[in-house]
DNA sequence: ACCTGAACACCGTTCAAGT
DNA sequence: ACCTGAACACCGTTCAAGT
């Protein structure tokens, strides 16, 4: 005979294995996949391991610690290549869109990156790929090294952007949300917001990848300039 | 004679007023000032207002849009000046520097700013101020435009590190931080880990103030740079 | 019309106690 | 040694009821 216990472990989760860092580093990651990172609570945790909130405490040492270590393993999912002098340009918009895709499918784990300065072990990983890539294409290397923090920090903020999309703020998509904010800044007094008013076509065209493309882009153009100084 | 409302009230916080929109801000802007974020609950405002909880729904949807008018109250208080073409690129500084000012004197009201996207009045004022100085300094529309996006976002990622330094994490200060994750580079194994570990100096140097200038003299370098194109 | 008491359905974290 | 029940001190939000 089955028990509920165990049919409900074979069809919702995998079987009970004792606790871990690890089983609770998976088991978040599915709450937080399935239901955000607002949904990702010791209890729910938990509860996706058939133990009471107490247990995770044994692995982990509070709520962002757990968090911390499931934003590690999500940037471990971003594959890097070697630096190639040839392509440097398209490897770090390679690089940085497998960042931001990465976070977007864990929405809501780039608040966490923005809120602890990631430095686990992958993202070392990341940093070193990121790193020789900007040498590579002759950035020097004061630049190089800033531009460790500058760029990723445009991925995340551009996948926090796409988590307020995902998570249908208002219920609306992003095309209407741009569409809202365009038709607001037309609507504005000319008088006092003559720049807004003339350049709310600019203002909201373009898709979040163009954007991001673009400010990608230009940060690289300024790394060169500063390196040539 | 004075009573003991009376001699709280006085002592503690403006006398009692009518409860309002403006009410629940100014009391929201106290506690973030004085305890930072997190201690923004309904509930600790409701007590600064002597009132309960359920009171704030009369005027506010939800906490996070009592969050989001505190955050255009906050970017009310960057003073704007007209753009100045001979003096653009410092006036871009100043502004910016305005903004992370402002954030930093109401511990984590950045991270509102980048969940939210601001759209309120204060923060049009400050696009008009930004678009205005940009086009001054001879960037064109569509760059100008999408540097509306970027640069407050630089911003706002600056003044989220100030936040995680002034709640020192760990209780360290910034400067111990720096001076440990640098060790770690330098313990990095330089096999793995070459070019992280030969640019170990150039990572940790310089403080926030100087990392978040050249970031936006490199992003207005690149602006230019687009521009021409 | 404006405000609120009380309740509902949750939180993170601790710690004494169990196995 | 590893795990957990129960409790502590909180949350946001709703809604019927009061003034």
């Amino acid at each position: 005979v089955s028990t509920d216990a165990q049919r409900r472990s074979t069809r919702d989760r995998p079987a009970k294995r004792p606790l871990s860092v690890d089983a609770e580093i998976e088991a978040g990651l599915r709450v937080l996949k399935a239901d955000g990172l607002e949904a990702v609570t010791m209890r729910r945790v938990a509860a996706e391991l058939d133990t009471g909130p107490a247990s995770l405490y044994v692995y982990v040492a509070n709520r962002n610690e757990l968090c911390t270590a499931m934003l590690d393993r999500v940037i471990g999912t971003i594959e890097v290549e070697p630096a190639d002098p040839e392509r440097w340009r398209e490897q770090v918009h390679r690089l940085l869109n497998a960042m931001v895709a990465a976070m977007n499918a864990h929405p809501g784990i780039a608040h966490v990156a923005l809120a602890n300065i990631p430095t686990g072990g992958n993202a070392l990983v990341g940093a070193e790929a990121m790193l020789a890539t900007l040498r590579a294409g002759g950035i020097a290397d004061q630049p190089a090294a800033w531009a460790c923090d500058i760029l990723p920090l445009l991925a995340t903020a551009t996948a926090i952007e796409g988590d307020i999309y995902s998570a249908r703020v208002n219920g609306e998509t992003e095309e209407e949300a741009i569409e809202r904010v365009g038709a607001a800044f037309r609507s504005l007094p000319a008088d006092r917001f003559p720049n807004l008013a003339a350049l709310a076509g600019a203002m909201t065209s373009g898709d979040g990848d163009e954007r991001f493309a673009f400010a990608i882009d230009c940060m690289l153009d300024g790394l060169l300039a500063a390196s040539r100084r």
